[in-house]
RNA sequence: UCGCGGGGCUUCU
């Protein structure tokens, strides 16, 4: 039998907004959860007072609706609203505290996050992957290898991090060492690995690495797209974005900047106009 | 059943 519910929250998930309100506008009877994925299809439009003009027509919140909005919130660098609902919001769980904590990590509040993580009633392996990744980000690479160490499991988003890390201080050396050390690699890690190579404008071992990939996927397309056209061979970045598996606005983006870097503002310009939307 | 952490363009860093 068909579900209002399973449909409101797929497209909800995908970000189509006016098919999940349509779903949700036609649904006999909503509970809950489909205030809350649609709460979530509002967020993901990025209409802060949408969302929250939603939000404040909800029957009932529980803690996801608190969170989701919370969420949102966090997204946009709005830390003081983000904090004045983490603080009004009835009842906290450990979900609400990692996203409290993600956003204090996205604002650079070194301080805040770390007094909010040792005042944390319980800890999951994502508070300490938020914490890592923020100490990680801010070029604190010794500090995340000690959480990294100190950690009750280890797991390969905490270790790409550092990677991150070692390829944004462009320390090769030590950023292939970590990555050889990984005990398993996966899409993202090697995407790093790659940008690691890019960033040392090693872009032939970047091509090698792109070449060895298990898997590739519209980011790490558009990843060595972007690098060919920093060394501005725009042959090849269009080779890449042209045979890519998809194109989105962010690989199209890329593209129409390869050619702006290069002078050729024709053709830029031409793509601009054929994109689907702006 | 629904909410949180790692990779790509642009802005900030």
């Amino acid at each position: 039998s068909f579900s209002w519910y399973l449909m409101l929250s797929a497209y909800a998930r995908n970000g189509k907004f006016r098919e999940a309100k349509n779903m949700f506008d036609a649904m006999p009877q909503r509970d809950l959860p489909a205030w809350n994925a649609m709460l979530a299809a509002f967020t993901f439009t990025g209409d802060l007072e949408q969302s929250q003009h939603f939000f404040d027509r909800f029957p009932q919140w529980n803690l996801i609706s608190w969170t989701t909005i919370l969420v949102a919130y966090a997204q946009r660098d709005h830390i003081q609203e983000t904090e004045q609902i983490f603080h009004t919001m009835p009842h906290r769980d450990l979900v609400c505290y990692n996203a409290m904590l993600a956003a204090y990590a996205r604002c650079g509040y070194l301080e805040n996050a770390r007094s909010l993580f040792l005042g944390m009633p319980l800890r999951s392996i994502i508070s300490w992957s938020t914490v890592l990744t923020f100490l990680a980000q801010v070029g604190l690479v010794v500090d995340a290898i000690n959480i990294f160490k100190c950690m009750p499991e280890q797991d390969i988003r905490s270790s790409t991090a550092i990677l991150a890390a070692y390829a944004k201080k462009g320390e090769l050396e030590s950023a292939k060492r970590w990555f050889d050390a990984m005990p398993y690699r996966d899409l993202v890690s090697w995407t790093v690995m790659l940008e690691a190579y890019i960033d040392c404008e090693n872009v032939s071992e970047a091509r090698n690495t792109f070449g060895l990939m298990p898997q590739t996927d519209l980011v790490s397309w558009t990843t060595m797209l972007a690098a060919y056209a920093q060394q501005g061979d725009l042959d090849r970045s269009k080779l890449l974005f042209d045979e890519a598996p998809q194109r989105d606005v962010i690989s199209c983006n890329a593209m129409i900047s390869a050619y702006a870097q290069n002078g050729r503002l024709e053709e830029a310009e031409e793509m601009f106009n054929g994109m689907p939307q702006r």
